[in-house]
RNA sequence: GGCCCCGUCGUCUAGCGGUAAGGAUCCAUGGUUUUCAUCCAUGUUACAGGAGUUCAAUUCUCCUCGGGGUCACCA
């Protein structure tokens, strides 16, 4: 059974970044019908958990991405956590460290004047006396000297750590018998059955720590797989001050969780040349042996266009649906087809699109100026007089094609071309220059509504 | 600074010793369209540098340079 995990430190909101790895957890586990589990990392009291993984469920739910099981608050398992670190005391693998706040930094910093690199000197390792008075001890894992640690990286390959460059005695308790997150993050994959650990590079280093713990408790080693960071435009790791980092502000910006989540699955990771992947696909072909090496920075160019795509190729019944967080109840709209066949394929966001409903369903209030200059000179107004008086006089007004006849009995009978009709019309209707095909702008605001625009555009520019 | 990771078009990437270094996006141009957008076509742009290994290196090794991450009684 794969078990993956995706585990934040509650934050407030979903980030970008952690979503790509929670999403890559998410499919490697769905990929082998295992578990994806879900674990807040609240240690640190003063947060508010619970708003953080509301926060996270919510735009988990928004993407379709579900967690199995219930989630787990680390804030809640401190007597698990008490238990192996009794156990590690017992066994002599860990040990009470008396040394004081004020001792430890002064000890920090003779070793960086000295240009050695800052770590535990080991006092209380072998201690055997009487414990200072008024000092409570902070629990240290007894770390090995010497030797090598090798972390089998499903994305890196093996990283070899030598013990002396990089470990000391490190805390796994404080003082006040909190536990630390090396220790916690051990003993809880551990304890949830976590097959594979996928997270980010960021956490390489902690890693050789964790299997210390690892070792010291007799757990199984589980798959580590540390995917690169995402970098911002400066080429640093991508933090809360990046902008848009929030998951669910795309919501309000009008991406749908397919092309978010395609835009994502595609960052650091490939398969061949693909670049859609319905959700069912990414299920099918998410492997993280496939995941890059190295960072990438976060662009939303192809974002935009798998906005597009994704849009384009939605069913406007769906569509009607997902505009309803902007104020639009189409799901009942006569010509709601025409309407959304119209604009469709002209956005590259959901809102973009509300807006573009909003242009064609609006009487025009005022009419862009060179626009008016360019389409309302000549005989445009004798034209556009000559158009209203057939659309007024047709028997049958539904289909853009109805008006489309309209529009070519005027050209024919004038002997003029498309332009000639299509540019004043297109501003007595919209107040610019471009738009929608103009069938089916009338179309969709109708016959009467046509004729008061056309009869507006007239008054206001004879 | 120590340790670790990384380095192919601007960006996302394919490549896994022999390729005219491919795709996508972006940008530009042309076509379609009454307009804009879409769509289609075409085009510009990349193996960080230097030594090896090899008949042959973008691919393997080493060095340099560059970028990033991490070094807590934070997570």
């Amino acid at each position: 059974m794969v078990v993956t995990r995706f585990a934040p430190s509650p934050t407030g909101y979903l980030h970008i970044g952690g979503l790509r790895t929670a999403l890559f957890s998410y499919l490697w586990a769905r990929r082998h019908n295992g578990k994806f589990l879900l674990r807040i990392e609240d240690t640190d009291k003063a947060r508010n958990s619970q708003e953080a993984a509301e926060a996270i469920v919510n735009a988990f739910h928004w993407l379709g991405l579900e967690h199995d099981g219930e989630i787990l608050y680390q804030s809640q398992r401190d007597e698990i956590y008490a238990k192996y670190i009794n156990q590690l005391l017992e066994e002599g693998k860990a040990y009470r460290c008396y040394m004081s706040k004020d001792e430890l930094s002064e000890l920090r910093e003779t070793q960086s004047a000295n240009k050695e690199r800052t770590k535990y000197d080991g006092k209380y390792r072998d201690f055997k006396g009487i414990p200072p008075e008024g000092v409570a001890p902070a629990i240290r894992i007894k770390a090995p000297l010497n030797g090598e640690i090798v972390v089998r990286d499903g994305v890196k390959g093996d990283i070899v750590f030598r013990a002396e460059d990089i470990l000391d005695d490190f805390v796994i308790a404080r003082a006040d018998g909190s536990p630390t997150y090396n220790f916690v993050v051990a003993v809880d994959d551990h304890l949830m059955g976590v097959t594979e650990v996928i997270r980010g590079d960021d956490h390489l280093s902690n890693t050789p720590k964790q299997i210390l713990i690892y070792e010291a408790l007799g757990f199984d080693m589980p798959n580590f797989h540390h995917v690169p960071m995402i970098h911002n435009s400066e080429g640093k790791k991508l933090s809360k001050r990046d902008g848009a980092t929030d998951v669910m502000v795309y919501k309000e910006m009008g991406y749908t969780p397919e092309a978010l989540l395609n835009f994502l699955v595609r960052l650091g990771w490939s398969h061949g040349d693909q670049e859609i992947f319905s959700m069912d696909e990414m299920r099918e072909l998410f492997d993280p042996k496939n995941i890059n090496k190295s960072a990438s920075i976060y662009n939303t160019e192809k974002l935009d266009w798998l906005n597009s795509h994704y849009i384009k190729n939605t069913p406007n019944s769906d569509l009607a649906k997902l505009l309803e967080q902007y104020g639009l109840l189409l799901a009942s709209h006569d010509k709601k087809e025409i309407l959304l066949d119209a604009i469709k394929e002209r956005a590259k966001t959901l809102k973009e699109m509300a807006s573009l409903v909003y242009e064609i369903i609006s009487t025009p209030t005022y009419y862009e100026q060179t626009a008016v200059e360019k389409a309302l000179k000549g005989n445009a107004l004798e034209i556009l007089n000559v158009f209203g008086a057939k659309v007024s006089a047709a028997k049958e007004l539904h289909l853009p094609s109805d008006y489309h006849h309209l529009m070519q009995e005027v050209v024919d009978e004038m002997g003029i071309g498309f332009g000639k009709i299509g540019q004043p019309l297109r501003v007595a209707l919209l107040g610019k220059m471009s738009g929608p095909g103009l069938d089916s702008v009338m179309a969709i605001i109708g016959r009467d509504e046509t004729m008061l625009r056309i009869a507006n555009a007239i008054a206001k520019h004879s």
